[in-house]
DNA sequence: CCCCTGTTATTTTTT
DNA sequence: ATAACAGGGG
């Protein structure tokens, strides 16, 4: 059925447009002409809404290629897509995110910014090291302001549409100064790899669109209704660019959420959606309230966090749903008590209540906390997904297959040649590198075509240039077969640069043994490419939807895991059950936001986020400690705790079993477990708000919190939870026997004595010996050992010595 | 030039 | 804990 079509059909889809829409809902569907703002809260139906309006414009005559609407991320693109198509079935309305809609616009227009179509896309640690090579050439030292710091300021001044040129005339903080002078060197060489990074990509369409009015009209005209969805989360460059095509053709339509915008660190000025009206004062105002996904209980608790923030409209969030059970506030002793009970949880949940592993996500503010749950769920066997989709891409050996391709598709591409000139190893070192570069820079050459004369360059040595020569002779090869479909092309590059030899050669040590299987899947993308291709299946297509794919993107709701994800990426889904894990001061307000009030903010809303997405249960969880990189650390709970409605909460401790506790190693060093225990007090005046006012529960079990049924939780699985626990800190010879919960009734450890002078050790490697000295205290706690004809030094937490009885 | 080893710095969130 | 980096022996 076409949407528009006549008669029967059309009915029949106005009825499936309209149908069951609040009068809210009704009122922005039905919207067509002119600048619209819909203020939607989470879970008010506005990706419904959106795609019905779509379908409601088509309906009344627009052309599908008339309306372009932009995401930020693929997944919400492709969520949209589906959508639309099940209202409008086949209408090439254009979806997609902002950056592929520029990339696009930039493939046609590449010549008004000095590329050529063929230019390639540098995704973050390509930047980087052209980032390092720009430092390099700017002379500029990295003691006052790291690459990262520079990066990241040249990236901000990119967001806000400020160029090299503008920047040099107002210097900034010392930081920016230095970034300053980085910049227009690094511009150029972007320009000279014919490359762009995520940046330039709003930023050429920003300046394109300024400069070019022309090209401007015609896309205003062509682009007659432009959707953006997520409009809280638009920094300066895309603002421009969407409000230059809005000009002749004002039909702008803008959905967000203030309380939602999380990416103010990516430039995002929460001002684009505060002050909307305000640029366009024909504006109509469509609120969106009512909440269709949370029970009230999990609503309220979001509503009273957000009420703290300052800059934000207020707004109404109500909901018909169920009151639902309260929300859970746990703490547990450390990370791996959170994780291993969290996951029994789950498994409890899903054994005894018929619950699905994708009814559960767990979010936390960092990828590194996935660690100890990924451990977890691989002990339980529970699948799980961890959403991070740019793990496969930023595989070394994909990276490399990529990069030929990448010198392939643009032979100016100098960070891919650097990357594979000499992988696999063909004997062309750094310092053969060094003066390829170098004679690259000083005739204005790309490298390719630098190392195309390694025989005239100054100081190469006749052998090196002859490895450069065979490798030049590969690459020849390998271009010949550029336009071959892509399938073609990488099997042919794997046969000539013998890359399975090279895999097994360099991956002996590893348990890489999956490196062989990430090429076959990489083929197995290209062949899937080819297949969604057929016509235009072209290399440079391939790359751009490599290099524009996202961590988010990998999230696959269909699969039957239980989902792990940064709360970042945890926008836009909604799952039944959330657990929101670490939330500690200087955690989930991230340290590093407490600077100014407006990132303190963002903390907050990022909260809000993880909040708003449970359905019927949700549990925030704060440790007593949590080992950061290495070393255990107390840790204070997170102040937004204290803005929850706690007494309408459940508190639940986790205590570990005593016994255990008491076996703890540095139970007789007296330092380690006494830093905390009074500390451990939400630290605001209002302390007792959490003390008294709530009931402390003891130890619950997985199914009694989740359902509130009273079955205990057996105690060898308490037990084993506590081996696990206790693995990382007792010392390897003790843990090996604390392998299985049967182990552990049966055998129970000889309690461990403490490290002290003169002790006589033993170690499986270097044999027996004394210590001489012990320093240092708690996971630090080192020991000097003197051995027969050696000393040496050992961390004891993770030491292999045992202690021999004299 | 290659590879192994030990040392050092580094850690938010992502298109 | 991990990765990037530096230095030394082969």
């Amino acid at each position: 059925m076409r949407a528009g079509g006549q008669g029967p059909s059309e009915k029949l889809a106005m009825d499936a447009i309209f149908r069951d829409l609040t009068e809210a809902q009704r009122e922005a569907v039905e919207h067509i002409e002119g600048p619209m703002l819909i203020l939607a809260g989470p879970g008010s139906g506005k990706t419904r809404v959106v795609t019905h309006r779509i379908a409601n414009m088509l309906n009344h005559g627009v052309r599908p290629w008339q309306i372009a609407a932009l995401t930020f991320t693929n997944k919400a693109a492709e969520e949209m897509r589906l959508r639309v198509d099940s209202l409008a079935p086949g209408q090439p309305v254009l979806i997609g995110t902002f950056h592929r809609f520029c990339a696009q616009l930039l493939r046609r227009h590449a010549s008004m910014v000095g590329l050529s179509e063929n230019y390639s896309i540098y995704d973050t640690s390509d930047s980087k090291q052209a980032m390092k090579r720009a430092i390099a050439a700017a002379g500029v030292s990295t003691t006052h302001a790291s690459p990262e710091q520079i990066a990241s300021s040249i990236s901000h001044a990119k967001n806000r549409l400020t160029t090299a040129e503008m920047m040099e005339g107002h210097a900034l903080t010392p930081k920016d100064a230095i970034a300053a002078r980085v910049y227009p060197v690094y511009q150029k060489q972007l320009l000279t790899a014919n490359a762009v990074d995520f940046d330039d990509l709003l930023l050429h369409i920003a300046h394109l669109l300024r400069e070019n009015p022309e090209i401007r009209e015609e896309l205003d005209t062509k682009y007659k209704y432009i959707l953006v969805d997520e409009y809280q989360d638009t920094n300066l460059a895309q603002y421009a660019i969407v409000r230059a095509l809005s000009i002749n053709a004002p039909n702008l339509a803008v959905t967000g959420d203030p309380d939602q915008s999380i990416y103010g660190w990516r430039g995002a000025d929460l001002n684009n959606i505060l002050d909307f009206e305000k640029d366009y004062p024909s504006v109509k105002t469509v609120r969106l309230e009512q909440n269709y996904r949370s029970t009230p209980n999990v609503l309220r608790v979001a509503d009273q966090l957000i009420r703290h923030n300052r800059r934000r409209k207020p707004k109404k969030l109500y909901t018909d749903n169920d009151e639902g059970s309260p929300v859970i506030l746990r703490f547990y002793e450390d990370g791996y008590q959170e994780a291993d009970s969290i996951v029994d949880e789950i498994a409890n949940a899903i054994n005894s209540q018929g619950l699905r592993p994708n009814d559960f996500a767990i979010f936390c503010r960092m990828n590194a906390m996935t660690r100890s749950l990924e451990h977890a769920f691989r002990n339980r066997s529970l699948p799980y997904q961890i959403v991070n989709g740019q793990e496969f891409y930023q595989r070394r050996e994909i990276k490399d297959l990529l990069a030929y391709l990448h010198l392939i598709n643009n032979p100016n591409h100098d960070v891919a040649l650097t990357r594979i000139i000499n992988v696999p190893t063909r004997g062309i070192g750094a310092k053969t590198i060094d003066k390829i570069r170098n004679h690259a820079d000083q005739h204005g050459l790309t490298m390719l075509e630098a190392a195309r004369q390694a025989n005239t360059i100054e100081g190469l040595a006749k052998r090196s240039a002859s490895m450069v020569r065979k490798f030049i002779q590969i690459y020849d090869n390998l271009s010949v077969k550029a336009t071959a479909p892509l399938e073609d092309l990488l099997r042919y590059l794997v046969e000539a640069t013998s890359f399975e030899d090279h895999l097994e050669k360099t991956s002996v040590d590893q348990q890489d043994g999956n490196s062989l299987a990430n090429v076959d899947e990489l083929i197995s993308a290209a062949v899937e490419f080819d297949r969604q291709h057929p016509d235009d299946g072209s290399l440079e297509a391939f790359l751009e939807q490599v290099a524009l794919v996202s961590d988010t993107d990998a999230f696959d709701g269909t699969n039957d895991r239980v989902t792990l994800m940064t709360l970042h990426a945890a926008k836009g889904l909604e799952f039944p059950h959330v657990f929101i894990i670490g939330v500690e001061d200087d955690m989930l307000p991230h340290k590093r936001s407490k600077e100014n009030e407006a990132d303190f903010e963002e903390e907050r809303r990022l909260l809000f986020v993880g909040i708003t997405r449970a359905k019927n249960w949700l549990q925030l969880s704060c440790c007593k400690r949590r080992t950061i990189r290495g070393d255990v650390r107390p840790v204070i709970p997170s102040p937004f705790l204290n803005e929850l409605p706690l007494e309408e909460m459940r508190r639940v401790e986790t205590t570990r079993d005593q016994d255990w506790f008491d076996q703890d190693p540095y139970a007789d060093e007296d330092s380690f477990d006494q830093g905390y225990p009074d500390s451990w007090d939400i630290p605001t005046d209002d302390t007792s708000k959490i003390k008294n006012d709530t009931p402390v529960d003891q130890v619950e079990s997985a199914s009694q919190i989740i359902a509130d049924e009273t079955t205990q939780l057996p105690e060898h699985e308490l037990a084993a939870a506590a081996a696990r626990n206790k693995k990382k800190q007792a010392s390897a010879a003790i843990a090996s026997s604390l392998k299985t919960a049967a182990d552990l009734l049966s055998n129970p450890p000889t309690p461990l004595r403490a490290y002290c002078e003169g002790m006589l050790v033993r170690h499986s490697e270097h044999g027996d010996g004394t210590i001489v000295s012990v320093t240092g205290r708690g996971p630090k706690r080192i020991a000097r050992v003197r051995f027969e004809d050696e000393e040496r030094s050992f961390r004891l937490a993770f030491a292999d010595l045992q202690v021999l009885d004299d």
